[in-house]
This record gives C-alpha cells, structure tokens and sequence, in this order.
DNA sequence: AAGGTGACCAAGG
DNA sequence: TCCTTGGCCACCT
C-alpha cells in the first residue's frame, strides 16, 4: 500500500466532478500537501487499477495534458470533451471555465 | 546514504 | 506565446 498521501491524492481526484478538471498543484494542496505536484503525477502514475480515478480530469497548471503518450494524451482529450470539456485549437483546456472550483476561493466576486 | 527521475509550477527572457 | 531555469517532493536505484 502506499503512503497516506497516496490515498489522499487519489481522494481529492475521484471527488473531482464530471465536465470539470484540476490541475496537479490544486490536487496536491486539497490532498493537504501544497507544493507536492510532482508526487501527485507519480501517484496517479502508479495507481492501481481498481481504483478506477477520473485520472483524465488531471491537468497541468498550462491547461494541457501532461501524459508522455500521446495515444494516451488523445484518450484523455477524447474522455474529456465526452463529459463537455471543450479544448482549443492548442490542445489546451480553458482553466478559466472548467477548473473544479472544490473549496478553494470563488474568483472573485464584488 | 546520495543522487537521479518524473503525468509539476511560476517566473523571466 | 514559446522556451529555459530553479525549486518542489516522494520514490527508486
């Protein structure tokens, strides 16, 4: 079993809603550990497969999938826009629009 | 025990 | 807007 990070990274990431996403960083600091984004890509990394996590709801703060792959970027994108999330012509993903507002602070709002 | 590595991130050029 | 650089943190030699 892995450390109790682990399972509280892959927590945060199987509460992240359908048609929203979350960057590494955002994962890290709800899972407690601010900072910690490398170790949040290395837990999903290696997540065992009964879980079964939302992983493709992860993304890099820039908005883009961060996956080496790039069958595994496509599948990722492809489940994605099957829940409504749109992608420009980059590839990229409007953080803006679909960031998972959890229980961080609202934006703004005055 | 020390150094390398990775599904990261923010700031500068 | 893209590329580079320094800093991050846990896991694996």
């Amino acid at each position: 079993m892995s450390s109790k990070l682990f399972e509280r990274i892959y927590k945060v990431v199987s509460s992240i809603p359908e048609g929203k996403v979350a960057t590494y960083g955002q994962v890290a600091a709800l899972a407690g550990h601010p900072g910690a984004a490398r170790v949040v890509g290395w837990a999903l990394h290696s997540a065992p497969e009964p879980l079964a996590l939302p992983w493709h709801r992860v993304i890099s703060a820039t908005g883009k999938s961060s996956l080496p792959e790039r069958s595994a970027r496509q599948l990722q994108r492809a489940l994605l826009e099957q829940e409504g999330v749109r992608f420009d012509r980059q590839g990229r993903v409007d953080l803006a629009t679909f960031q998972w507002q959890g229980h961080e602070p609202a934006p703004k709002a005055s």
